[in-house]
DNA sequence: GTCTATACTTCGATAGAC
DNA sequence: GTCTATCGAAGTATAGAC
């Protein structure tokens, strides 16, 4: 239990400073994406001195798997809760068009491509959240007599995962030329399968 | 046609030095990521000194504007050639699969999140990439007899713009289980549509 | 336990020398 | 037309005052 990576004090968990860098961080993420995410930055947007950032957070990196995990692990309570709720294909694919569009995947995925730090702990959370996805779609195929020659339930939830991050970034982007006739396409083929309400 | 933004010199297109330039920062780009994109550090990469990037390139963002144009319209190009030469399901798969794929990318798409000038260029060529490709996937369906409400094109196109784009992140997440059924599945819907070679 | 004074590095950009 | 000397701002991080 020795500590001690480097000597320098840092500043305790709960302290209520914490989170509004914490709060700061996440919104500038959002808002203006990472490279935004600046002690400076941080600090103004809290009302702080900068140099609070590195009293509670070690380094940037810290800071950033914070603000990740934070956000990853609602995330991942929230899959869970809503399998438990609701766990048609209907539902599935609601849930997901609803974590999967979120900006804050796509400047994660980002940050992961050049901060080796984030990426492991990001690689983590990926496969919780694909675990728990595909084990609710395999049983809402199954009890549909979806066999898995007609469609793997795997190649669903990466087909269903990748059209979301498509339409998402796409419309970030400003183009949304056919997104209206895909998603009724999709949400037609899921009424076939899954008809009423 | 007066120039005078700023009142600058800036130096000519055709440079040696210039190109040297841009090769520097698409390479740093592609093995580092945008953020290592400093005006020193593709300097030192073309082995000349920082200023020379702001004698060639007003700004950091002219400068990746530049990088990216190059790129995109090889890419363009490429739809076309590979278009033109095979129109195929296949075919388009295949090309689909190789662009899309691509880290370079990824690292444009999360540039456009945080630079309005570069997110209006990546826009303009998202539209073009999506065009030609649309145009060869509703040819390609009409000629195996797969009508529009069976399968919209726009939706056939997003979807595999969409998975193969999953697949190349999360395999640079490192997280690779089901890739290997997901892309049996794929090709086999596609030999079942468009049999032989 | 909490915050500040401060060091040091790197950044983008310009003005001006050749 | 090409390149260099140099500036001011911003970045991360630490040591030490309260």
């Amino acid at each position: 239990m020795t500590t001690a990576p480097s000597s320098r004090r840092i500043g305790s968990e709960d302290s209520k400073t914490r989170a509004q860098l914490l709060d700061a961080a996440e919104r500038l993420l959002l808002d203006e994406g990472y490279a935004a995410v600046t002690s400076r930055r941080v600090a103004a947007k809290a009302g702080l001195k900068p140099q609070l950032v590195h009293y509670y957070f070690r380094t940037m990196d810290d800071l950033f798997l914070e603000v990740f995990r934070r956000r990853a692990e609602e995330n991942v309570a929230r899959i869970e809760r809503a399998v438990a709720a609701d766990g048609s294909l209907h539902g599935l694919w609601r849930l997901n068009a609803e974590l999967g569009g979120a900006a804050f995947n796509i400047e994660f995925v980002a940050l992961a491509n050049h901060r080796k730090a984030i990426r492991a702990e990001i690689a983590r959370y990926a496969e919780r959240f694909r675990a728990a996805q595909l084990d609710a779609l395999t049983a809402a195929l199954a009890a549909r007599g979806v066999s898995e020659q007609q469609m793997p339930p795997i190649a669903a939830l990466l087909l269903m995962t990748g059209l979301t991050q498509v339409l998402s970034l796409e419309e970030a982007l400003g183009v949304t030329a056919g997104h209206d006739t895909t998603l009724a396409f999709i949400e037609d083929a899921i009424a076939r399968l899954e008809p009423s309400s």
